[in-house]
DNA sequence: AATTATGTTGCGGT
DNA sequence: AACCGCAACATAAT
């Protein structure tokens, strides 16, 4: 369930794998997760990688040959990026292995990206959401005006935010997860950045105070900032490209901590539906 | 075997 | 017409 921390590990990783890199072929496995393009290897052949940009969680590719053809990959639910040298090791030394380490690609691998000096980097996905396609510039600048600012940078407005926050008619759970709200959280990270901000998920977005709206967007671009100062969360199915876990995980205080105690309060953290998604809260120290 | 897991799209209702 | 809720997508674990 990668969000933007785990994404921006992934890009982060994929830059000092990728880059400058040229593509031998693309080899698709199931043809839903390359759009059903059946031109994509012969389009990306001979085209060298000089960029990996992200909005939101949405990976940018970019090429050297061409300023009107990017390389779009989403990894939805259960999309991972896997990178292995020419003599099929998964590259990053020093790690334990963990789902690299079994032989690529595997029944879930879905598109190959095979480079001329012989690495590949492996697109795999489990329930096929996710998705890699070719885009044009035009293409690209839609589907980037289709995400709001993101709470990670220090410029993101958060005046802005906490007025358009307050005039949703929802609740803040929904309001966090819509992405062209804002960019990048999802359903861990609204449940953590609630928790800090000591505001119930249910509650409904226009009954939020200034300091409470505020708090939030803190709160939203801290906790996200601090995942990716770790490599991400893994809750369920992230690994990064080495095929390791992110580190986060030990620093969730609602996500999965149903049945156990607040460690601001003690009371005991409980689980319900808000939103459609499984929502974390504490019941006594958030209002 | 029915339920649960979740990111995004698309549709229908307001 | 912008906004909102929710089914759908596809698979595996429980």
């Amino acid at each position: 369930m990668p969000e933007l921390p785990e994404v921006e590990t992934i890009r982060l990783q994929l830059k000092h794998k990728v880059l400058k890199k040229t593509i031998l072929k693309v080899e698709p496995f199931h043809m839903k997760t390359v759009a059903h393009d059946v031109t994509i290897s012969k389009k990306l052949k001979g085209k060298t990688i000089i960029d990996i940009d992200r909005v939101g969680k949405l990976l940018i590719f970019s090429f050297k040959e061409t300023a009107d053809l990017f390389l779009l990959a989403h990894l939805k639910m259960t999309g991972q990026f896997f990178f292995i040298d020419k003599k099929g090791q998964v590259v990053g030394g020093g790690h334990s292995m963990t789902a690299a380490d079994t032989k690529l690609p595997t029944k879930h691998t879905r598109v190959a990206f095979h480079f001329s000096d012989d690495t590949t980097l492996y697109f795999n996905d489990m329930r096929l959401f996710g998705y890699t396609k070719l885009a044009n510039a035009k293409e690209v600048a839609e589907a980037r005006s289709k995400y709001g600012p993101e709470p990670i940078h220090k410029e993101f407005d958060t005046e802005s935010f906490q007025k358009q926050l307050r005039t949703k008619r929802t609740s803040v759970k929904a309001a966090l997860l819509n992405q062209s709200f804002v960019a990048g959280l999802g359903n861990i990270y609204v449940d953590e950045a609630l928790w800090r901000a000591k505001v119930k998920p249910i509650r409904h977005a226009n009954t939020l105070t200034k300091r409470e709206a505020l708090d939030i967007a803190k709160h939203a671009g801290d906790v996200m900032n601090e995942s990716i100062a770790v490599g991400g969360t893994t809750f369920q199915h992230f690994e990064d490209t080495d095929g390791n876990k992110g580190n986060f995980t030990t620093h969730l205080q609602v996500f999965g901590k149903q049945k156990t105690p607040c460690s601001r309060c003690g009371a005991i953290i409980i689980k319900t539906k808000t939103a459609g998604r499984g929502t974390h809260y504490c019941p006594k120290c958030q209002k």
